[in-house]
DNA sequence: ACTCTTTTTAAACAAATGTTTAAATAACTT
DNA sequence: AAGTTATTTAAACATTTGTTTAAAAAGAGT
């Protein structure tokens, strides 16, 4: 047939959409069929099944999020830039894909992602050289001395529960899109010069 | 027949224990009856439905996180030391009931809560008098000037994020979860003392 | 035009879903 | 002990679920 353009990436497009704002558990292979405005078979026609149609569009999710951070850690800067501009750039990021983190955060702790995340994940940001940058930048006394991992957590935290909270936001402040939007700018502004002053501090001690 | 003791709090403890670690739609009312260890009926007989039932666990929950923050907020304490309790207190709440942010916040994004959460957990908050306080503290320079729900956010980011991300973090690096609770506490103090210098710097300008 | 393969569909499948029914059992009242 | 109510159960219910089947439709090759 070859109808129009690709079938397969309608239906991928139309389960992305779904599996974004429904999850897993939310939606029905039914209610892909209908975004794609076509039948059930034919999703299993194209993917194997629903579980194998969700993990291609967990591990696409995961590439883009993936992309965005390898940019900036590849990018030939001092660590204080790089990391200003990791928080500029995930900002805007999710700013256009604001469910990601839910996502991503929602799969795996529900175990739908079949392989550990740490190969696909760890070992490419890894590779970019920006745990040995950071390690000199902590030797040099330049950046507080704190592990990986709480660098890692606190980052995380600043740039992707906003997006996951941003129902909640808008309830408890009774705010509409617009006006939270605002505020994720203004977030930024705060988590870059927090986290900066924080990570990089001007007077070190001793 | 007053079997033990009550059977319906059996069955809130078993639905909440379900609710909380596969969500409202990922688990069925036969998985709660079977942690229940009797039948669907008797769900149904106490509680309407599945969804009312849901209410009811998501109403317990969010009473008991607001249960937390109202206790600080109301305390006899400068807007500095309630802001340190409070990540403490936060802290301590969440390591108890790890669930308890993911849960929140997923029931809130799929609209799972009925009445919007404004009245429930907004009023009861402001009659603590903390926004005052607030509003008081900035007046006098005390603190940062920035508004509500940027101070909101960023708190709220700090401390919920972490616990909503425990199994990403531990397959991201690879640990198990006693590591990461050191990682949690750890990352406490580091919230600590970056937020309290963040929001009541020591040398405000002009 | 005819064949062969690929794509799409409607229908059917068994299993699982939330809910209800009616009977059984236990507890309470007198 | 008998009668009444409250609790618990097994079974059935109508839908919905993910998946499969087999036929129809569309394309490509000759």
């Amino acid at each position: 047939m070859k109808r129009d353009l690709s079938t397969e990436e309608k239906i991928k497009a139309a389960a992305k959409k779904v599996f974004m704002t429904k999850g897993f558990d939310g939606c029905s292979v039914r209610d892909i069929a209908k975004e794609v405005g076509s039948n059930v078979a034919l999703l299993n026609y194209y993917f194997r099944s629903k579980e194998k149609l969700f993990e291609l569009i967990f591990e696409g999710a995961m590439s883009d999020f993936l992309q965005s951070i390898i940019e900036v850690f590849s990018s030939d800067l001092a660590l204080k830039e790089k990391t200003s501009l990791l928080i500029d750039k995930e900002f805007d990021f999710f700013m256009e894909h604001p469910e990601l983190p839910m996502f991503i955060i929602q799969a795996i702790q529900q175990n739908k992602n079949e392989s550990s995340v740490a190969p696909t994940f760890f070992e490419p940001i890894e590779k970019t050289g920006i745990f040995q940058q950071l390690k000199e930048a902590q030797a040099k006394g330049e950046m507080r001395q704190m592990s990986l991992r709480n660098i890692t957590i606190l980052l995380m935290s600043n740039v992707h529960y906003p997006f996951m909270s941003k129902k909640l936001t808008q309830q408890f402040h009774g705010i509409d899109e617009a006006t939270l939007q605002q505020d994720l700018f203004a977030h930024k502004a705060h988590v870059k010069e927090m986290l900066i002053n924080y990570l990089f501090p001007q007077n070190q001690p001793a």
